[in-house]
DNA sequence: ATTCAAACGTTCGATTTCAAATGATTTTTT
DNA sequence: AAAAAATCATTTGAAATCGAACGTTTGAAT
């Protein structure tokens, strides 16, 4: 089986270097590449897009979340993007002391924290927005539409798969 | 075209809020799939893996690396790994600190810093790889063998279009 | 040989990140 | 209704992360 044109060279040398272990040889490639990928996406989109504008990526995300869901309470910003609670109030105060958020305690329940974008929250991400989504345009460009869409689907299956974590467990 | 089936539930009200502004649909879903699933991959190894171990995704990344090549530049781990030079520093000083790793300056370059395993750090790597290793597996199982080998397939290409940033501008 | 430029790792300051602990509020039990 | 448990967001402390600035060392140019 010609595995081997399939690797990059590094790829290919940590493989000689862990064979004679009982590893799953395809799940670490396909685990390695999935990393790697995220992280020179992550980076291309900071460098290129958003640091003109002073935003990490994770500010960036939090404000496009914002953007979309209107008035949002933390744990929801917390839940889809798959950070800490902590982490979220940590990026509001950022993104309020930039003047991009507000956020405000819900009537309703005085536990809960409800973010929403200010005019020149709106502004920002309206602008940004845009060129951040050429940046992955750019990277997705790569390959053809057909692949495209399947690693879309590939990688959606994969995420979809954390969410079933103990119910089978539990149905013994 | 009923694509709707392939999305997921949050995924259609992003398209559905951005629908009417021009951009890639595709690409968006690509790569709001691509992070998502390394976030969730990076968590479940972090919960389940290394934090019984006290180390963090990228301690274990860069000791992994030092395991496989041996005394490395440090440099080179950053760009194995696609960090800054600083942060591989710090990870550098955690790893010594907790005695896994040790840093000596090279001989016949004094710039360059060489860092290498200590047993303690060998003994380390050995004992958790393969555990991490089960959790890769237990992660791409979700997908049957094809998919594995067409999702490794698909994003190495993704990782090889990032290498070639300014050659074709240049050409013109 | 001396100066200049390039390359390297480290330091610095700021942000991101998390688990654990905390304080406030709501819901459930009793 | 009072007490207990659960649920929030925040704080705290430690680590990860980066760009920019820095000092050291090497290589190139004059």
């Amino acid at each position: 089986m010609p595995i081997q044109e399939d690797f990059s060279g590094a790829e290919l040398e940590v493989m000689r270097r862990v064979s004679g272990l009982p590893i799953d040889e395809l799940a670490l490639s396909v685990a390695s590449n999935l990393w790697r990928a995220s992280q020179l996406f992550k980076q291309k989109l900071e460098r290129e897009v958003l640091r003109e504008h002073s935003l990490s990526f994770s500010s960036f995300s939090t404000l496009f979340i914002i953007w979309i869901w209107g008035p949002i309470e933390t744990r929801e910003i917390a839940k889809s993007q798959a950070v800490s609670k902590a982490t979220v109030t940590s990026l509001l105060i950022t993104l309020e002391k930039h003047g991009l958020v507000k956020r405000k305690v819900s009537k309703t329940d005085k536990r809960l924290v409800l973010a929403e974008l200010t005019s020149a929250g709106r502004t920002m991400i309206e602008w940004v927005f845009p060129k951040f989504n050429q940046g992955e345009a750019d990277v997705a460009g790569t390959l053809t539409e057909p692949e495209q869409l399947e690693l879309a689907r590939l990688l959606r299956k994969v995420v979809a798969g954390f969410q079933i974590p103990l119910e089978q467990e539990v149905a013994v």
